[in-house]
DNA sequence: TAGCTGCTTGAATCTTCGA
DNA sequence: ATCGAAGATTCAAGCAGCT
């Protein structure tokens, strides 16, 4: 529902960003005047010492004093300060979207609840392109977090359904969003041609969230505005924004990015178009899913080889072990082998290729 | 590194599930006994109804504000509890896996974080085949979220990165894990066709979880065990397990579930192992064996460094002597270098690299 | 032009052993 | 506990430069 008056539109501070504390600024702000906000706060990562990678280059770290938080504590009253202050100059039927990492966002998503707000989703952006965990000491970190709620749980909040779902191929849309981070050109540089901002979220993620939850002349709020993507996405999509930004030259970058973008960038539109391809299945999700047993045995299509499976997905064989692929090779002394079509295992009298398997894996993802 | 004496294990209830509040029966438990635990705790406490304030007083049920506050003050308080529980049974390397979804799974992480417990990755579990939402008001809810945590920043969890890779066709494990929602012939069904819980976790999560983050021979507990998935799949991969359940007719379900399980094979329990888990094979006992000679060459894989083999088994170039690492770093300029990856000798007319000579007396060692 | 190789880079709580 | 040394470790994209 849109109430926007006059006078409230014209005190406004539209299509401009705000330097300052994002506190203070919001507090200044009149409230119940925004209709959405989309806030990308610090993460509080906690990096001990450098990280290389195995090729012994170093990675570029976020290092910056504006991630540095002494506990959970501090972080914990940071976050209900600024939470509230969105809050108050939110509409009625306001909502907002955070993204965090596990560094942060259990604390965000805690704090959301506590004041009020109500969560409509979470949304997994799993990133296509993730830096890989270098010293294999755990998981690819291969997603971040966004909650969206809205400003109580009565709020009549902005969705657009048939939007997300025209995006989506004409299919629902999930709470996965899969999405490249930004890298190429999207990626702002400085005068020194470094990223002018460690952490610039990719304009398709905020194009996607804009298009879902806003309509057109919505006012969108970014307290933590950085090189403005919230603002570039909104120009484009003909929505207005309030940036608020505390380090000059991130706003200088922003307000330059900003300027340069044109409403209704067709280019900007057929970033959010995103390709299929054939999904890949890993052999290992043959066993996971109890489609093959570890133990089961396995005999290669010419019926010369076996070998057995296990828990881990590869296959032992006589003398080695290793993936369908490997094993396949090494038991033909051929260089390469399409495990998928070599190996078949034995159902109901009969022994079938393992591709059958994964091909009824891939209909189920469809 | 297994440390279980016969004393200890014959004080665990192994491989029983045992009745009762999960907090009671874990405070009877010995303290530090447990690898690894897995929860999956209610979060539909159905408070609302019989809702009291901590001073007895009832609750008006129209005011919205007080009735969320509470239930998250008695949500919080519940979860604070058994997790402190959990963490001191966890041995001192010990982990645990919570799972949830967005109403719950933010205070879950924010105790976590707030008891000391360190979160290694969280996990989205992206649902292949999730319920769409009827009512087209929001996206389709198609994930969950788990949270992978050791007890504290300093202990040495367990991590089957090989494994994990094996598992996923050779690349590295990601943090989004792409599994079908339980259903069909894996789904417990009741005397009355009905599902026997309404919760009930697919196997193949646990199967990705406990070849991930445990050996054979650990002790898995579970919390709030339901139909019992986790001890199924402990069983199958020849790991012990403890479950606790309050109410009886699931722990009738899960008893016959797991007793009708039969573990897997030991070769096929077997999975691909890391080269950390590899005995350490001194530089100088290929000089000494003899399998390279002092004042040997060895040249660099890239070609562009060469250094000479001396008889205590460090190495001499142009303007720096050291261990096979340290020499290999200084030629590179990097901050460190595997000599045994970077070195090559000569035989047979080719380079090959001496990690090969390596690989020789590991075998000769078995 | 199209295709190939090689280099660079990304919100990262990223080692382990023994003296 | 602290320190030094051994040694284990990466995926997908974009872009430049070449054929």
């Amino acid at each position: 529902m849109k109430t926007k008056t006059r006078s409230e539109a014209a005190t406004l501070p539209l299509n401009q960003i705000l330097a300052g504390d994002c506190i203070e600024v919001m507090n200044a702000l009149p409230e119940e005047s925004i209709d959405l906000i989309f806030a990308d706060p610090p993460y509080n990562l906690q990096l001990r010492g450098d990280l290389h990678r195995p090729d012994n280059s170093k990675v570029d770290a976020v290092d910056d004093a504006w991630d540095q938080f002494d506990s959970f504590r501090i972080y914990d009253d940071f976050t209900r300060d600024w939470l509230k202050a969105a809050r108050r100059v939110l509409k009625p039927n306001g909502a907002i979207w955070v993204i965090g990492s596990y560094h942060n966002v259990f604390r965000l998503g805690a704090e959301l609840q506590n004041q009020g707000y109500w969560i409509l989703n979470d949304v997994v952006w799993r990133k296509s392109n993730p830096m890989p965990n270098f010293r294999g000491k755990r998981l690819t970190n291969a997603h971040e977090t966004l909650i969206w709620a809205s400003k109580n749980e009565a709020a009549k909040y902005t969705f657009n359904y048939e939007a997300l779902k025209a995006l989506n191929e004409g299919i629902q849309m999930r709470s996965d969003w899969v999405l490249p981070i930004c890298n190429g050109g999207e990626r702002l540089k400085d005068e020194n041609g470094e990223k002018a901002h460690p952490t610039q979220k990719p304009e398709a993620l905020l194009h996607r969230l804009l298009v879902g939850t806003t309509n057109p002349g919505d006012v969108v709020l970014d307290p933590f505005f950085g090189t403005g993507t919230t603002g570039a996405v909104a120009k484009m999509l003909g929505r207005e924004f309030i940036g608020i930004e505390r380090e000059e030259k991130y706003r200088v970058v922003a307000e330059k990015r900003i300027a340069s973008v044109r409403k209704y960038d067709r280019e900007a539109l057929a970033v959010s178009a995103s390709k299929r391809a054939e999904p890949r299945v890993p052999f290992g999700q043959l066993v996971e899913r109890g489609l093959l047993r570890p133990g089961e045995e396995l005999v290669s299509m010419n019926g010369r080889s076996k070998a057995k499976v296990r828990a881990d997905g590869t296959l032992i064989a006589k003398d080695v072990k290793g993936s369908i692929h490997q094993v396949g090779a090494h038991l033909e002394g051929a260089p390469s082998c399409n495990g998928w079509t070599y190996w078949t295992f034995r159902r109901d009298g009969k022994q079938v290729p393992i591709d059958v398997l994964r091909q009824q894996i891939r209909a189920e993802m469809q």
